[in-house]
RNA sequence: CCGGAGUUGGCCGAGCGGUCAAUGGCACCAGACUGUAAAUCUGUCGGGCUUCGCCCUACCCAAGUUCGAAUCUUGGACUCCGGA
């Protein structure tokens, strides 16, 4: 029996919604949680401070970036990514399955792994579910995840089966292999099984209950919202695994999604989200605000309408630099390239959806959560 | 006053007889971004329309040469660089 590390604290009595507590190494989260992304071991323009007065529970690290850069050698030196960088909080590593999707032309996959050119210099490296565990063992994240086939959404059904048994197969090769690790080192982190099945809901069935049989303690849903497939594709997909996965174990949805997204599949039974949305979308000058009690809107900052709004960027910010500092400001660091813009719009977009997901928990433990999902929506500024 | 160089769309700047409503860059406007090869990318960018095409007005101004001129000639205006 795997160990269980998610105690569920209240439920929605109108929608699959939860919030719990999952409890890792490196201490409690709080659920339903928002994971910023720190591909490179560094949520992009912000230091441990920054992420810390954001209320960030736990972060991502990524296994095929990590690798290439500083070097496996480099962060077992350094005492792995914890020690590296200075977050004492949890970390969730992908296993690097999803760069074998997305680096599509310089990749190779077999049976045994991945074969990959590195896109910092071409290099040849070989990837398989035993060197993902390795990798992500020296990191030492708490949570891991298997190594997986990730294909694109307009996948045919033959190869989304193909894919959903492979990494079936490399699930339980996974397990096996962070299992030795951990008998070998000692550590108590947790790998994660990921299931698949495009957006084929027998096979979503089908690959959740492959994956139930190798009794991970937590869920990565995979595979959604990979190739601009229509809101409800995304929303049934979900909601075909998370009725059958353990409704005591954690589930965490890769890679999802806008803030509306987050609302419905609070609403579907997941607890645990990332994306690159926030952050990417900040350092774009495209900044997340919250309208009104149900509503939010995109600012898109460098447009000159806000050349002479002297406005807060957010008065309702716990960040100085939020509540002081003005739009016309921002959108003249922006236009400017000047750096601090990014951090800023960074801190705003994050500080957006960890309150956003804050917001989810406390209203599933009063139970208000059906209101706010029946009326939540995106509102054109 | 003499000699030389120049004046192109919001700005900078290519083009130097037809294939030019005019390459590029910037700005502007619009759009995209969902397990980060993204401080990125795409589209638009003189005006109008029956908008996968057509019609106007356009490369300082004027008059020419030519079947045809942003591109050649002459005159004018303005700018810059040398020399008095």
């Amino acid at each position: 029996m795997s160990k269980k590390i998610f105690e569920i604290q209240a439920k929605c009595s109108k929608s699959k919604a939860r919030a719990g507590v999952v409890k890792l190494p490196h201490g409690e989260v709080k659920t339903p949680i928002f994971m910023p992304i720190g591909t490179q071991g560094t949520v992009k323009s912000l230091s441990r401070d920054e992420l810390e007065k954001l209320g960030s529970q736990i972060i991502l690290g990524n296994t095929y970036h990590l690798w290439l850069r500083p070097d496996l050698d480099v962060l077992q030196s350094a005492g792995g990514l914890h020690k590296f960088s200075s977050w004492e909080k949890p970390i969730l590593t992908d296993s690097g399955g999803f760069q074998a999707f997305s680096l599509a032309k310089i990749r190779k996959f077999s049976e045994e792994g991945v074969t990959f050119s590195s896109h910092l210099n071409g290099e040849k490296r070989f990837l398989s579910p035993e060197e993902s565990m390795r990798i992500q063992t020296v990191i030492g994240s708490d949570i891991a995840l298997v190594l997986d086939e990730c294909l694109p959404a307009e996948i045919s059904k033959v190869e989304a089966r193909r894919a959903m048994i492979r990494t079936r197969n490399w699930a339980e090769r996974s397990r096996d292999a962070f299992e030795k690790l951990r008998h070998e080192t000692g550590h108590e982190n947790n790998l994660f099984g990921i299931p698949q099945g495009a957006q084929f809901n027998d096979l979503r069935v089908e690959s959740a209950k492959l994956t139930m049989e190798l009794d991970f303690p937590g869920y990565s849903i995979g595979g959604v919202a990979n190739g601009g497939e229509p809101e409800e594709v995304m929303y049934s997909q979900v909601l075909e695994q998370t009725e059958i996965l353990e409704d005591e174990k954690p589930r965490h949805l890769l890679g999802v999604g806008t803030p509306k997204d987050i609302v419905e599949m609070v609403a579907r039974g997941i607890d645990m989200f990332d994306c690159v949305m926030p952050t990417r979308n900040a350092r774009h000058g495209s900044l997340f605000s919250k309208v009104g009690e149900y509503g939010y809107s995109n600012i898109k900052i460098k447009t000159k309408r806000y050349e002479k709004d002297f406005s807060p960027i957010n008065s309702d910010s716990v960040f100085w630099e939020l509540r002081n500092y003005s739009k016309a400001y921002l959108r003249h660091l922006f236009i400017s390239k000047e750096l601090l813009a990014y951090r800023l719009a960074t801190l705003n977009n994050l500080e957006f959806y960890l309150n956003l997901t804050t917001e989810i928990r406390e209203r599933i433990m009063n139970d208000t959560f059906d209101e706010f999902w029946k009326n939540y929506k995106q509102i054109d500024s």
